[in-house]
DNA sequence: TTTTATTGCGTACTTAATACACAATAATAC
DNA sequence: GTATTATTGTGTATTAAGTACGCAATAAAA
């Protein structure tokens, strides 16, 4: 099946295979280069940047919806997914940005068409480990990669106001979640780890009070292995302690920075 | 127009007016007798206490609907009303509740009527001032009364785990948020306001220790006036600063209980 | 006037958060 | 080889926050 025909399949029948109404937005993290990074769309049939989202089956529940979405973008299974807000703005789509997608389409959709009536979006935010995740597109996606969450491109519709809400939202939940696990590597250093601290919170942190305070959570266990980085002291590797991250995961964890 | 009439419009024209496949439902807590109350509903047609709901009308803010739907069941404006979960299991409708409100209804209710399809609700939960209050039934509503958060009847659905959760979150939120401003009298005792956080914490709080804390915020004033309790010194009434509260609110706090 | 239960205010103790010091060391330069 | 360099590992002192508890004041009832 090529683009147009598929295209056409979704705009025109996709309303018997998902819910109308409602779809599922996702602001996907992932940490690379010491900066914390988005995963965003460009569609062949938008005019700027988009969250990967997409829209839930008939008989589907939501938070498999979201699963499904992510794994056609980045190749992950079971990817840590919080739902964090829905965005229920009748007007949330009434941007330039519909002009454009009828226009670029080409087609006589109805204003009664699924996609021009009105849709609630879920909004989900995911970590991802970076170097796992394939930025896949689809095939009305025209580019799918990472952006630094402090120069993102224009974004469609109300997608700003969705990044903004998500990267809030997981800066408070760092406070009482163990977050690091799902955005490194399976080893990484003290330093690395503080690194990702210090880009979520955006503020620098003591390194030795860091060390302590993250220590004392007992989800850690050092390695024997060092990383070798630079003309000096070479740090060692630690990984998380799967059994207390899991129970840190369900318990909860007071940090305090 | 009767209670038939109108559950045969609801029924069959709802869809009309309202966005089919999603709904709200509303978790309304008030505080009386030291006790954290909850509104309930007992539908005509359902088999079991309800959470008060309802639907979004086509163009309307889903913030709204929630204001819209609890002026209609508490005669209130403007309530304190925060978005916590959207449920999105697409069996979460299908147990015996519809069966029973099949029965009920005494009308033939095709499958694909708007009711019968897949419903994804959006939770919110509600602090009120309980004696400002007024339990409002609507046409299909048999009962609408407060409710003891410890001794609840059987819901209907998946409202059990709808309250469950919104109580989760509104105890997590107290470190945070100062909540007393939405579910006690203008004016009001020290003793009052700790009872009710020991109340939605569900624990015991040092009396000296808690006033010190909550004057720290800088959210209350003293006022001249006591109030008389019994053979035994009275307490002095407080009130929110306004202007101190809207801050906090904005701004966020730091407890620790 | 005494009794009673409770309030207002205060002080000691413990734990957590923050600030800062210094020796150890791995690659590089010479 | 040996000195240099930037960074790491570990520790201690200080400050702030949280917890535990004491006691006099007092309003209504006995």
């Amino acid at each position: 099946m090529n683009v147009t025909t598929e295209l056409h399949d979704f705009i025109f029948n996709g309303h018997l295979n998902y819910v109308p109404h409602l779809s599922i937005d996702c602001a996907v993290f992932g940490f690379h280069d010491n900066q914390l990074k988005i995963l965003l769309l460009r569609s062949k049939y938008l005019d700027g940047w988009a969250l990967p989202g997409g829209h839930i089956q008939r008989n589907e529940h939501i938070d498999i919806a979201a699963q499904r979405i992510l794994k056609e973008r980045t190749g992950l299974d079971k990817i840590f997914l919080k739902q964090y807000q829905t965005f229920g703005d009748p007007d949330r789509l009434k941007t330039q940005s519909s002009q454009y997608f009828l226009n670029a389409v080409q087609l006589p959709i109805p204003p009664n068409n699924w996609l021009m009536e009105r849709i609630v979006s879920i909004g989900y935010y995911a970590l991802v480990e970076f170097s796992k995740a394939t930025p896949t597109p689809d095939l009305f996606t025209e580019e799918c990669d990472w952006w630094d969450i402090h120069q993102l491109p224009a974004l469609i519709f109300d997608h700003d106001h969705m990044v903004d809400l998500a990267l809030q939202t997981l800066q408070a939940q760092l406070h009482y979640q163990p977050i690091g696990y799902n955005l490194l590597p399976d080893k990484f250093t003290m330093p690395e780890l503080q690194k990702l601290y210090e880009t979520i919170l955006d503020k620098p942190l003591d390194r030795r009070n860091f060390q302590k305070k993250i220590m004392g959570l007992g989800i850690l266990e050092k390695l024997e292995e060092r990383k070798s980085v630079g003309p000096h002291k070479s740090p060692y590797y630690y990984r998380f302690n799967e059994k207390n991250y899991q129970e840190a995961l369900t318990e909860g964890l007071s940090f305090g920075f």
